[in-house]
DNA sequence: AATAATAATGTTATATTGTCACATTCCAGG
DNA sequence: CCTGGAATGTGACAATATAACATTATTATT
C-alpha cells in the first residue's frame, strides 16, 4: 500500500524517481493519444518535473539551454499547451505559472478538478485529486443549473514545513 | 425570507439596483475601513457592477470616458486593487478580468473563500459563497497540514439559460 | 523508395496585461 | 492657513502571451 500521508514532497526525496516517474507517464499518455513527445516537450517537461513549484514560462525560456540556443517564447507556450491538454502540466492562473503534474489529477477529459495548495513563503505545490471538494463543487453547480465541464481551485497558505519552522 | 433560486442573475433584472446596492456596499465597506471612495475608484466600481461577467483591466480604460479623456492603465489598476482589497470587486486569474463582487462572499480578511460558476458561452459569472466547497478545501488542507490563507476556486461550464438554450 | 499530407519547429514581430517612478494635486486634521 | 499623507496624472517600461509564415521533420500512401 501506498498512503500519501502528505502531498507535499518531503524536502528531500529521489527527484531523479518523480523525473522518470513523470516521463514515463508521459510516454503512456502520448501513445495512448497518439501523439508524439518530441524532444522539445521532453525537454520543457523534465524541466518542470524537476521542480515542486510552478516555474513562469519565460523562466522557463531563460533556463532552457539547448544545443546552446534559446528558444523563443513561442517554443515554449507551444510545449506548454501541448502537455497541459495531456493533462501533464498545469498551469497555475493566479501566479501566471506552470507546474508539472504530479499524478492525481483525473486526466484530460471532461469534469474534472484539481486542488493546488500553494505556499506562499516556499512557493512549493502541492496538488491534490479533490475528492471532496469536486464533489461539493458538482453539488453546488448542480444546485444552480450550472452544467459544470471543470474546474480548478488554488488555495494559498504556508505549506507543513514552513509552518513549523514560522510557529516562532 | 430570500432564498436565491440560482446564483445567475436572470436574464432581465433591475440593473439599477444591482448598481445601487453594489455602491451602497461600497460606501459602508469605506465607511468602515477609513477609506475614501474617490470618484476614480467609484467609476470603476459602477461599471463593474453594470455586468454581470467578468471585464478585462484594458476593456475597462477603453469604456472609460472620464471628462472626455482616457485614464492610464495604471489608474485602473489602482482602483481595481483597491477594491479588490476590500472585498468589493474579484479578479477572475483563469482570465485576467475582474468582476464585481456580488456581495455573497465573505470580506476582505483571512479564510474566506469564494466559487465563480463562468459560463463558457456567454460570460457571465456567479459568485457564490463556497459553503460546502470551503469547508471541504479546509478539511482538505488540515488533513496535509496545510496552514489555509484563502482560497479561489474557478468553474467553467454553461450557466442554466446557455445550456437550457444548446440543449438542441 | 518517392511522394503527398500532416505535424512540429524556427523566427520575427506584435499583442495583451500589469508595474514603476516621480511630479503634482487633493484633502483631512491641526 | 499650513502641512503631511493619500490619491492622481503621466510616461515609460516590464512581463506574459500569441500571430503569422516560411521551413523542416514525421507519417502515411503509393
Amino acid at each position: 500500500m501506498q498512503v500519501e500521508p502528505s502531498p507535499f514532497p518531503a524536502r528531500r526525496h529521489d527527484h531523479d524517481a518523480c523525473i522518470a516517474e513523470g516521463l514515463a507517464r508521459a510516454e503512456e499518455a502520448c501513445r495512448a493519444g497518439r501523439k508524439r513527445l518530441t524532444e522539445n516537450r521532453r525537454a520543457v517537461l523534465e524541466l518542470l518535473l524537476s521542480d515542486h513549484w510552478p516555474v513562469g514560462a519565460y523562466e522557463i525560456v531563460e533556463r532552457f539551454d539547448w544545443k546552446g540556443r534559446r528558444p523563443a517564447p513561442a517554443q515554449i507556450y507551444r510545449a506548454l499547451s501541448f502537455l497541459e491538454a495531456l493533462g501533464l502540466v498545469h498551469r497555475i492562473a493566479s501566479r501566471n505559472a506552470y507546474v508539472a503534474c504530479s499524478g492525481v489529477c483525473s486526466g484530460p477529459g471532461e469534469g474534472h478538478g484539481t486542488v493546488f495548495l500553494v505556499c506562499e513563503q516556499c512557493g512549493t505545490v502541492a496538488e491534490l485529486g479533490g475528492t471532496e471538494v469536486g464533489r461539493a463543487v458538482h453539488d453546488l453547480a448542480g444546485a444552480s443549473g450550472f452544467e459544470l465541464h471543470a474546474h480548478v481551485l488554488e488555495a494559498t497558505g504556508r505549506c507543513p514545513d514552513c509552518a513549523r519552522a514560522g510557529e516562532s
